[in-house]
DNA sequence: CTGAAAGCGCTTACAG
DNA sequence: CTGAAAGCGCTTACAG
């Protein structure tokens, strides 16, 4: 047999289809008799409501989308989970998609989701705001921006301040001491990505340390690009004493290469790594890092599309971030 | 304006909706002129279908409900990640959820998969196979089960040989001298914490090492109760030599704990670790490990879904563990 | 409080 | 190849 309707419930029940649909989404003109018999029946038949049926009938969905990057990255999954934590709780379905920090693949899940009607977006967006997220902005789609923006696109966002974790950063670094401070970069397509280069541009040259930009290499939020990043740097002819990454992936790379070539962190280079993710602990030193956080980010976010969806205004929001103190900065030029 | 509907588009087009219809879902018979037609009218009115309409009609949602114990689990990530990407190639979406090890959570969610009438779902059990998941069953439901199974409910599942990978890690501390092996265990309640639990109780004791009880202990799949084992262990009157643990989380608990106390990895305490995890890379000398493979799990699963849809046999799959020799182990007592 | 009826946006036999 | 019509499973004004 077929899952049970409402209809079946309804005949079961001895009343009509409306009163069940009344009793089972909680109408308040209900009598206390309907609503007996109407809730045994729908247990008798193991009764499930088709969310098909009444999002049809709705227009609306009482699902969210959400798309991220990558969910590999611990930082997009840390977001991940608290949305779909946070959707559950308010009885939503996350609809998850990953970019895979491709623009493209970006445009086909944009599309999926509008097919599949979601109530409301919850986008790390890449690229210009072009292709299907104008399209998808046109249709008047709640959507929230996190993490990152798009110049030029008016979208509530939930980001982080990427300025003030940098420039304490570059500050701390240069009251140790140093004088050269690498910097692997974010792909410049991204709004992070600029920022935070652009906040170590100027705390650099506020310090009135080097200003070279050979001790900048943009990487693209990719381990692999942190490895490359350390490698470039270090191969300079008069390498940096510190090394600052954009990100944590990039992070890890950089700690992957220092590893490989048996640099002692703190020592030997200090290192500030992006994001304060658990796997860093492994590190010996433990690493300083800047910290900002990705669960509030997705639970603010949840918070302004259901805001959005009630009709009430929303403003976008910028959490803090801050310099970790732990242990792998050193006076510059330690014990090279 | 609301967004337009197959109407609007055979309105424009100057066809019926059944035409409009067919030629959107590509059915052969429709002539090349009213393909032509409905196709520019479409475009013209930015048409998008809804994906809600399709499956009420068609009783199919080309979705499929994704279900993980933690999506912050790198090897959960991963499946998930691969299963998204996998599923998308198909043209279809995934629900994700996470039962964040709670079996009430996980009820929630299968409660909610089936409310939203996904076509099939993937998940990673836990529990005794009583609430929900029976209930699912009973429905008929296509499920997959990935990574661990339930005795006595016969799903397809997609798993990993649990035995293997253990027998050649004790086999492995056998040959280096090591008579005290310390294992940190995963949950009994879940078919992996059992299997490779018995697999250790069973290499150890065909080696002829030491069975004291005290060198198990139970942890949860969570880095904290890593680092309570790894105490545990090592704050025995007889503490082992080298110390294995059953998931990524906990052998992350294991290597904090091991930072922390400035132990020597391989020379003052052998760690074998579980999962082949990119961040296990951190650390220093590189951690020997139990590799499986979570990308081919969560792109087979896909498939043996798809293959259930379509009304075809399926076969579970065990795929292989094996130990991955690298540096975090030595000979038994070798520095202490 | 309750029921009959219309309708959400599609798909799909059924005729032609 | 094409159209009219029924129907997927719900919800919700409209009367009563």
């Amino acid at each position: 047999m077929q899952t049970p309707t409402i209809r079946d419930v309804a005949a079961r029940a001895g009343v009509s289809v409306a009163t069940v649909s009344r009793v089972l989404s909680e109408h308040p003109s209900t009598s206390a008799a309907s609503r007996q018999k109407v809730l045994s029946a729908a247990a008798d038949l193991g009764f499930r409501p088709n969310a098909q049926a009444r999002s049809l009938r709705r227009t609306r969905t009482n699902t969210i989308g959400v798309l991220v990057s990558d969910v590999r990255n611990p930082f997009f999954a840390e977001i991940a989970h608290t949305v779909e934590q946070t959707a559950l709780s308010h009885e939503m379905a996350t609809l998850l998609c990953n970019a895979d920090e491709s623009t493209e693949q970006q445009d086909h899940c944009l599309d999926l989701l509008v097919s599949q009607r979601v109530d409301g977006m919850i986008v790390t967006p890449q690229g210009d705001g072009s292709g299907s997220l104008r399209e998808v902005l046109s249709l008047g789609l709640p959507v929230v921006f996190v993490d990152r923006t798009i110049d030029g696109v008016e979208v509530p966002s939930v980001t982080s301040d990427n300025r003030t974790g940098i420039v304490e950063a570059v500050q701390h670094l240069a009251g140790l001491g140093h004088r050269r401070i690498g910097y692997v970069a974010g792909p410049q397509v991204t709004s992070t990505g600029r920022e935070r280069l652009a906040a170590y541009r100027e705390a650099v040259a506020d310090a009135g340390l080097d200003t070279d930009p050979g001790l900048v290499f943009e990487g693209d939020f990719r381990s692999a690009s942190g490895v490359a990043g350390a490698r470039a740097l270090l191969a300079l002819p008069d390498p940096p004493t510190a090394v600052l990454a954009a990100d944590s992936l990039m992070t890890f790379g950089v700690l992957l290469e220092c590893r490989d070539r048996g640099l002692r962190i703190g020592a030997d280079l200090s290192v500030i790594g992006y994001d304060d993710i658990e796997s860093f602990g492994l590190v010996s030193p433990p690493l300083t890092v800047i910290a900002h956080d990705p669960s509030r980010m997705g639970a603010l976010a949840v918070d302004m599309i259901r805001d959005l969806l009630a009709g009430e205004p929303v403003t976008s929001a910028v959490l803090t971030s801050s310099l970790v103190l732990r242990g792998s900065t050193g006076p510059a030029g330690g014990t090279r």
